[in-house]
DNA sequence: CAAGCGTGGCG
DNA sequence: TCGCCAAGCTT
């Protein structure tokens, strides 16, 4: 079926059609400037259109150039990610930027090999870079298209396989009519978003309806293919809400994360795993746990006042069950000086440092909005 | 290749 | 309520 030619041009011509009448307003859609383009597909990878627009004009506002993020401090660009997830993505992007003014003079560059080496710049964001901004012939295969090529095509391939996105790509350089390829990828992308959709697919206003072997099939609603992920894991967790002495009253202890793994380099209230089968009851086993941990970080005693509230939040891969406890700070002898990735925070200060949503939320509560 | 890496919305 | 996501990349 994929391999023929009238269908694939009725697939192809219909599309873009449909495209010309029907696509959305979209802020990244206002110019073909490739940084433009480049900044809304980095927000947009596992991100959804809704959520990244408000994201999107705030980013653009503050650095409105390569230049300008290549320049910004890479506090002020997490800070500017903070809420929309993936924060790898942001320090990736300066990366990347900043090699774009070092090896190509500030100018995006509109090779393959070139784009695809840029931090941050895979297979699906370089293809959509070099057809959306450059209208260059090459597929950006994400997971709307596999849907969409699923489906027409009836392709039972799993989608979540490496191997399976190659076919798609073998498939949409087949179908990228002469000269179209800005138009046809972004046509491919809409129709995913706005009817051919995961759940309830809009066939009767689809305009390849006709030739759909998914349709055709019945398989509409079981394509395409996708193996399920694993479930996130459990774990546990005592933050601490730690109020400040003396002249940090008012104040709270906040740290930094290491610069790799989870959350990278975001702040954060200090807290800690429970190891397998300590419950977090605020009883004496719990607070001797704690403090033994505290004090092996911090080196200063601490007295754990009332649990504050519980709160949950799930990632990808972990889901966190925390129980945050008011505490004060012992010893007044240490209490200005910041050390390590400490710091103290003030209520009117969060605009400086960059939280995780589960944090923020921990705060608002504490402090209110 | 499989796993790690966030978040909010929706049926 | 909760599983399933939504314009993926890195290791």
């Amino acid at each position: 079926m994929a391999g023929d030619k009238d269908n694939q041009l009725f697939f192809s011509s219909r599309l873009l059609e449909w495209f010309a009448q029907y696509q959305r307003s979209l802020p990244w859609r206002e110019n073909k400037d490739p940084y433009r383009i480049w900044v809304s597909e980095i927000m947009l990878q596992q991100t959804r259109v809704d959520t990244v627009i408000p994201y999107y004009h705030r980013f653009m506002e503050k650095f409105p150039s390569i230049d300008a993020l290549a320049d910004a401090p890479e506090e002020e660009v997490l800070k500017a990610w903070e809420g929309l997830g993936y924060y790898s993505r942001a320090r990736n992007l300066q990366t990347a930027v900043r090699e774009v003014k070092e090896l190509y003079g500030g100018v995006v560059p509109d090779q393959p090999n070139e784009i695809s080496s840029l931090r941050g710049v895979g297979p699906y964001t370089a293809g959509a870079i070099l057809s959306i901004a450059f209208n260059k012939p090459e597929p950006a295969v994400d997971g709307n298209v596999m849907r969409v090529l699923s489906r027409f095509f009836l392709i039972e391939e799993d989608i979540m396989k490496p191997a399976t996105r190659k076919v798609m790509e073998a498939l949409v350089r087949e179908l990228i009519p002469q000269g179209t390829a800005s138009d046809f990828n972004q046509a491919l992308m809409e129709l995913g978003a706005l009817v051919c959709t995961p759940k309830s697919p809009g066939c009767l206003t689809c305009p390849v309806m006709e030739q759909c072997a998914g349709r055709i099939a019945g398989q509409e609603l079981v394509l395409p293919i996708k193996k399920k992920a694993k479930p996130p894991r459990d774990e546990y967790r005592i933050a601490l809400l730690i109020e400040g002495n003396g002249d940090n009253r008012g104040r709270i202890r906040i740290r930094q994360r290491p610069e790799d793994g989870l959350l990278a380099k975001m702040w954060e209230l200090p807290h800690i795993l429970l190891p397998a089968g300590m419950s977090y009851d605020n009883n004496e086993e719990n607070r001797q746990f704690i403090g033994e941990q505290r004090l092996a970080e911090s080196q200063n005693p601490l007295v754990i006042m009332e649990p504050l509230m519980n709160i949950d939040h799930v990632f990808s891969h972990i889901h966190w069950f925390m129980r945050v406890y008011r505490c004060r700070e012992e010893s007044v002898e240490l209490p200005s000086a910041d050390y390590g990735d400490y710091t103290w925070l003030a209520a009117g200060e969060r605009e400086r440092y960059a939280f995780p949503n589960v944090f923020v939320r921990i705060m608002e509560a504490y402090w209110g909005k």
